[in-house]
DNA sequence: GTAAACACTAGTGTCGACAATGTTTGTCCA
DNA sequence: TGGACAAACATTGTCGACACTAGTGTTTAC
């Protein structure tokens, strides 16, 4: 499972929650974008044995393989449901597939660690979270704080580029569901909030959202009842409309209701925390 | 001056922060609990040059700075204003300090950055954080949302152990205050905040506030008219106060009154940005 | 046949070394 | 004199190596 998992990091996650929360500074911004157009990014050798010397050419053809992108790169797998809560993230595994050493996959996964995204247990390794009832309860109560207040603060300056970005987002999130492809409409779906959040344009706020909405894909797998699917695709259009209408007290409200639905589509009643096995061969 | 305040690192912020936020997983925290009842903790050597070997006992003995506790020791420093704003914090220089290997400080500098209090900057190096005034607006924008709905949850599930240790913690700024230890006032102000968070029990929100708070404190060092020393002592205690007597509007408006006396003690006019040095000898 | 002791393996924790880069200082030429 | 270039220095980025630990399998003593 864990070979198999963890080689799909590798190919198609590419992609990646556009720039939310990652907050570039100026000088750290341009550092990103010499890489991204950097030529030698096509001819990525993919050889983890023969590729210990580094004669001053290599070092810029790996950093392909920045902090930030492994970070992203496994946050997406994550939140993708590639990569599920308790799986073991084995350092050197990583680093072979990301094709640099673990001293760098140790820090991105402290970082993920320090967001509670990934459980590191010393001397044990790294784990994909797995949160627990009451944190789900705590996330949902959070959100439901905070994200009618984006909303609001959306609708007030909302301007027809968000709009618009908004209206690509409900499409693309319409697109993965006719296509079936679940991975992309979970993951789609966390990113609506995440980008509502950030189009309102408070970044603190939008980088508690974004917190919250990972925490929220991994209670879904943990908890979800298999019927329902995450979000239904009609509420976030739903709210959009509202929002293009600038009908605040709507969005709002369909927004709560959207997170009860969410909230009431998993079974929290702790149960199925811990100690299955026993449980299991009691009879 | 760099490296006077980096040495105050090491001396008189080993106390630190209460556990906000840690979230200690049981074996992480049964694993601290060992740290802290090592015996060999006391007879550090501290000698950064003659520590290169380490036969199997060293080992625990560095272990006494663990990432966590290097990383809780710079986050103090930075708090407390020991550190300011903008200052360049050496990975070598860090390594010395607390007697360990350059890696290490490049995982904690990670989280760090990870969490905005420090920002790194590619070839350039980590440097803390000086928060512009956007987000310092932003950031009071999401406490005014996020702090009365904290008092109201911890006033519905107020218990005598909470309210002692508000109580508690009360005294210590009183006491602070009383010693005139700007320093210590400054980090229990942020604290308090934080610990409102961590006894209304709901961990995703105490987190957010506890980021919150960190912000707010270099946003003081970097905004604040001198005259107004960040929080006033009495509004905490008025709030402290009206949640003993379960009174949530008066709280919450208390608290809105207080933060708005932080910001507008601010002077956020969008001067004084950047280049002072110019502005300075203009004249 | 069981259980404790032992050995093996996979994986983490930590470090020192070296290459690449950025910064400063010093020098030379216009 | 002053500006451009270059050498020296400081610091970051990256890696490979090795010690240590936890977990598992195997042997041996009873």
């Amino acid at each position: 499972m864990s070979v198999d998992t963890l080689s799909e990091l590798r190919t198609d996650a590419s992609r990646g929650l556009s720039t939310i929360g990652t907050e570039p500074s100026e000088r750290a911004c341009k550092h990103r974008a010499r890489l991204a157009r950097d030529p030698l990014a096509l001819l990525n050798p993919d050889m983890p044995t023969e590729r210990a010397r580094k004669p001053a050419l290599q070092a810029r053809l790996q950093r392909e393989n920045t902090h930030d992108e492994i970070y992203e790169k496994i946050y997406v797998a994550i939140l993708e449901h590639r990569l599920h809560p308790g799986t073991k993230l084995v350092e050197e595994r990583l680093a072979e597939i990301f094709g640099v050493s673990r001293a760098r996959v140790r820090e991105v996964l402290a970082r993920l660690a320090h967001e509670q995204v990934v459980e590191m247990i010393p001397q044990r390794g790294a784990y994909v979270a797995k949160p627990s009832i009451e944190q789900a309860l705590d996330v949902f109560e959070a959100r439901r704080l905070i994200e009618p207040a984006v909303l609001r603060r959306l609708i007030e300056t909302l301007t027809p580029e968000k709009l618009a970005r908004l209206r690509q987002h409900q499409e693309l999130e319409l697109d993965a569901r006719r296509r079936d492809d679940k991975r992309a409409v979970v993951r789609l779906s966390g990113e609506f909030h995440s980008l509502a959040a950030e189009l309102a344009g408070n970044t603190a706020l939008a980088r508690s959202m974004r917190e919250l909405s990972v925490m929220t894909c991994l209670m879904i797998f943990l908890y979800d009842a298999p019927t329902s699917t995450s979000c239904r695709a009609d509420e976030h259009s739903q709210i959009i409309d509202a929002i293009a209408r600038r009908d605040g007290s709507r969005a709002e409200r369909l927004m709560l209701e959207h997170l009860d639905h969410i909230e009431s589509g998993m079974k929290l009643e702790a149960a199925t925390e811990e100690v299955d096995l026993e449980a299991i061969f009691k009879t």
